[in-house]
RNA sequence: GGGCGCAUAGCUCAGUGGCGAGAGCGCUACCCUCACACGGUAGAAGUCGCAGGUUCAAGUCCUGCUGCGCCCA
């Protein structure tokens, strides 16, 4: 009850226990047999592995935002949680943890291995659900789901098969990009490319028929040369047709390589002459399989030299090489030059090391069919991106995708249906253990090592988390779904693929629309990460500020797609929001506690104002809301409570509490107006306003006002979203309103500027333009003596100018603030000769708009009107100014 | 090299061709007034990056340039 709300708000006091009881009434639970239509979203599911960092809160405040919204609109609403499994970043963490106790993978096994990071998961990997709920996510945690459950699983392991038997996923050699550091090959897009300052080393070739004459190829990786079969260059380089054909030495290996000509060479790199590494070049393998050249592997899976490459480097790894190869070159005479050269140089993206192009047997995926269906779907509008910049981006990579290499090799994961034959080797691909092969009938099978890409999996998301491939109601009922909230740089790794796998599977979109946010950055402007150390924790700023104060400056500080610069403090205005939040509601309530007599005037002008500007804060905030705006609409609402109805409205209603004649009708107002206001604000402070709305249903009840019959829903969480109701839109009353705040403005600034005592009472009178205008200010004297602190207010059209006072004016409306002994003459006329002055330059401005014959012409009528009117006001008020200018002289 | 984004008050940013260009923080002055000092009132503060162009009208549209950031090659 209302005295039992403090002065400041405490999230502290709130939060877990406003969670509990939405987790306890099931309100996050949808049933696919409810009635209404649906909305869904499927969260981006964090990495097991994974805790919350500032990106995770802005990510999923949206998410939450658009849920909460959706909900109250009545719609059946899933939000459907989870984890990914994160193959290498997983394995790469149990692998740390093993360390500690001294242990690698290798000594434990495969199973024993699989068994930790399952214990692993089961210790840390609800760490990030924990913290999504202390953000105050409303998933259905009923439904949460990780990649690596059974029916995901069974998903996964269903679409390999399909694919295969498709003929859209073949197993091939080919160089791939590969991490000495996880031991796993990688995707393109899973490979970081930097500039890296580093050499262009010039080394001497000597041609087999006099080792005197020789061919200077150039390299950014001398080491690789140990694995050379030949050297290429380009048909129509002049320099070299007379060695075409030829034979030559490779320097310390000794090794004949013949000298080859392929349009691929690019005559103006380095001397026009490169060396060919089959096994450690894409460009050289595809040279290699047209020429027919020996593949000699020279660096290992451990990224050290092979015993290929000769007893003077073997086990060396691959820098070291480079350095002592350079070195020996050098002291032969064979480096001809070494230039300084930037070029960009891959790194794991998981664990930055620098990836090795190697040559290995994968799998992959045969892109274009499907990227076909993903582009025709987002060209057709079926999946529209916010802001749509990113549909470009989408495109521009689908449409020059290449092949996607799915095998890792690695232990965590889903390991590949494939199983091989030891009596054939023929690949067989099953859902289940085959018992026997197609081929030849051997009994002997054995499956294949290697584990799919993570994102194999998170391609099926959408789906295979509502349980496909059977055909459930929830998949019936939530597929597709509506929107994805997900950061720019998963475009490619994650929306695409599912757009794809959708398609492909489902037949149809996996989402509706794609909502990209900003990434957050620190204050400088760089990227927030651990290695950096200029992470914010949000759960230390959620802890300091309330989450609730979290999530909306998140959303205000973040318009739609850009990046945020962020800073502890910038939390502050959340804060203080809430506070005042708490503390206009606390009024409210504590008004509320007694009733007041039944009253059959008519409800009073500031109410009616209130209400119409309620109207309109309604109104633009579904709009935005209905167009991913929630930014803008969170700075309106903010706007509107803190502006309109506490600055005004609860500040002219005060002498009407707790008795008067209109003093129910205040209470009415009030407990309809935070009615509404709580429930707009619930998506972004969704525990507050949960918290006040449950007191001030009670508070309403008591009281038995009508308000209350609006707010039977059990918890505001599931309370509907306001409705308009173009009724209680009033311009006129608007209109009067700002006529009314101008003058008080206009008063409390004279005051200011006389260095009159502030809460002292003064006497001004007011000369009106006309009747209607003078009907006004006689209808709304208490409001004016109220707001602007006034003794005596004279009005009139003829109202007699006091002596020695200071004026203003407010539109055409003169005011008079008489000021006897206390008025400085020179000063007053400085005032005036200022403000004759600024209005002069404005007329300036507006007439030489007005006279340009142009602007008569083809401007719309209206914004004619409107500045001739301006143009008006602007000689009424200058005219009245240069009056009382004159009766200072 | 190609593409995208950003440049508006001291700071962080809103701004959907027509307003005296706004907000939050900070700053100045005065107020601990019985919802709130995490507050109130009033105020100062801006050649809207630069140069052209389109338009009756440009912070807003177009072109070029400069600076910063990101993506792809």
């Amino acid at each position: 009850m209302p005295e039992q709300l403090s002065t400041r708000y405490d999230p502290s006091q709130i939060e877990d226990r406003i969670y509990a009881f939405w987790e306890e009434g099931k309100f996050f639970h949808p049933e696919p047999d409810e009635a209404g239509r649906s909305y869904t979203i499927v969260i981006p599911p964090p990495n097991v592995t994974a805790q919350l960092h500032m990106g995770h809160a802005l990510n999923n405040t949206l998410q939450d935002i658009y849920i909460r919204f959706r909900r109250m609109q009545g719609y059946n609403t899933l939000w459907l949680p989870g984890t990914d499994h994160a193959g290498i970043a997983t394995q790469n963490a149990v692998e740390r943890q093993l360390a500690k106790e001294g242990l690698r993978r290798e000594e434990l096994g495969r199973t024993e291995f699989v068994r930790r990071v399952w214990e692993w998961k089961k210790a840390y990997g609800n760490r990030i659900i924990q913290q999504l709920k202390k953000l105050g996510c409303s998933c259905d945690w009923d439904r949460q789901r990780f990649t690596m459950d059974e029916g995901l699983s069974r998903a996964v392991i269903e679409t390999f098969v399909r694919l295969y038997e498709k003929g859209l996923i073949y197993r091939d050699k080919y160089i791939v990009n590969w991490c000495p550091r996880c031991r796993t090959a990688l995707s393109d897009i899973e490979v970081e490319h930097e500039e890296h300052e580093s050499h262009l080393w010039y080394i001497r070739y000597p041609l087999k028929r006099g080792p005197e004459d020789h061919l200077t190829v150039a390299t950014t990786r001398p080491e690789t040369m140990l694995g050379d079969s030949a050297v290429a260059v380009h048909p129509d380089d002049e320099r070299y047709q007379h060695l075409i054909g030829e034979t030559c030495i490779l320097p310390i290996v000794g090794r004949e390589i013949p000298i080859i000509a392929d349009p691929w060479v690019d005559p103006s790199f380095g001397a026009g002459a490169v060396k060919v590494t089959p096994a450690h070049d894409p460009n050289d393998w595809q040279l290699s399989r047209r020429h027919n050249l020996d593949v000699i592997t020279v660096i290992g899976e451990d990224g050290a030299m092979t015993h290929q490459a000769g007893a003077a480097y073997e086990g060396m790894d691959r820098f070291e090489c480079r350095e002592a190869l350079v070195e020996d070159l050098r002291q032969r005479g064979q480096l001809e030059k070494v230039v300084p050269y930037e070029h960009s140089v891959g790194h794991c993206y998981r664990c930055h090391v620098v990836v090795e192009p190697y040559l290995s047997d994968q799998w992959y995926v045969k892109m274009k069919p499907l990227a076909q269906k993903a582009i025709q779907s987002a060209r057709d509008g079926r999946v529209r991106f916010h802001p749509d910049r990113w549909l470009k981006f989408y495109l521009s990579w689908l449409e020059e995708v290449r092949d996607w290499c799915i095998s890792r090799q690695i232990w965590w994961g889903h390991r590949l249906p494939v199983y091989y034959c030891e009596d054939c080797h023929e690949p067989v691909v099953a859902a289940r253990p085959p018992q026997e092969c197609p081929h030849c009938g051997g009994k002997k099978l054995r499956q294949d090592d290697d584990v799919l890409d993570t994102w194999f999996s998170s391609a099926l998301w959408p789906f295979s988390t509502l349980g496909w491939p059977a055909r459930t109601e929830d998949l019936e009922r939530y597929y597709p779904t509506d929107a994805l909230v997900t950061g720019r740089d998963i475009i490619y790794f994650w929306v695409a693929r599912m757009v794809m796998m959708g398609m492909e599977f489902m037949g149809d979109v996996p989402f509706k629309h794609v909502y990209i946010h900003g990434n957050i950055l620190d204050e400088t402007g760089r990227k927030m990460s651990k290695s950096l150390g200029n992470g914010i924790d949000p759960l230390e700023v959620i802890e300091q500020y309330g989450a609730d104060a979290t999530r909306f400056c998140l959303i205000m500080l973040s318009p739609e797609g850009q990046d945020l610069k962020l800073s502890r403090s910038k939390f502050e205005m959340g804060r203080h929001f809430a506070n005042k939040l708490w503390n206009a509601t606390r009024f409210a309530l504590l008004n509320l506690e007694r009733s007041a007599p039944q009253s059959e005037a008519e409800l009073p002008f500031e109410d009616r104002w209130i209400l119409s500007r309620l109207q309109r804060a309604i109104r633009s905030a579904t709009e935005e809301m209905e167009n991913f705006q929630d930014h803008r609409a969170a700075a309106l609402l903010y706007d509107f409570f803190w502006h309109d109805l506490c600055d005004w409205h609860l500040e002219i209603i005060k002498p009407r509490l707790p008795q008067s004649a209109t003093a129910r009708h205040a209470q009415e107002t009030l407990a309809s107006v935070f009615d509404a206001a709580l429930r707009l604000l619930h998506p972004y402070m969704p525990y507050i306003t949960e918290e006040l709305w449950q007191h001030l249903k009670a508070a309403a009840g008591e009281v038995s006002l009508n308000a209350a019959a609006a707010m039977d829903a059990e918890a505001l969480v599931v309370a509907p979203w306001p409705a308009g109701d173009p009724a209680r839109r009033n311009e006129g009353i608007e209109q009067q309103m700002e006529l009314l705040q101008q003058i008080v403005r206009a008063v409390r600034n004279l005051r200011k500027e006389k260095d009159l005592p502030e809460r002292k009472p003064v006497s001004i009178t007011l000369v009106c333009p006309d009747e209607a205008t003078n009907a006004v200010i006689g209808a709304h004297e208490d409001f004016l003596r109220q707001m602007a602190i006034l003794e005596d207010i004279e009005h009139g059209v003829r109202a007699a100018k006091p002596p020695r006072c200071a004026t203003t004016v407010v539109g055409t409306i003169e005011i008079f603030m008489p000021l006897e002994g206390l008025l400085d003459i020179e000063d007053e006329r400085r005032r005036l000769r200022k403000r004759r002055k600024g209005l002069e330059e404005q007329i300036r401005s507006v007439d030489k708009i007005l006279h340009n014959p142009d602007f008569l012409a083809r401007a719309p009528e209206d914004v004619v009107q409107q500045k001739m009117d301006r143009g008006q006001a602007l000689r009424a008020q200058l005219k009245v100014i240069i009056q009382n200018l004159a009766d200072l002289e």
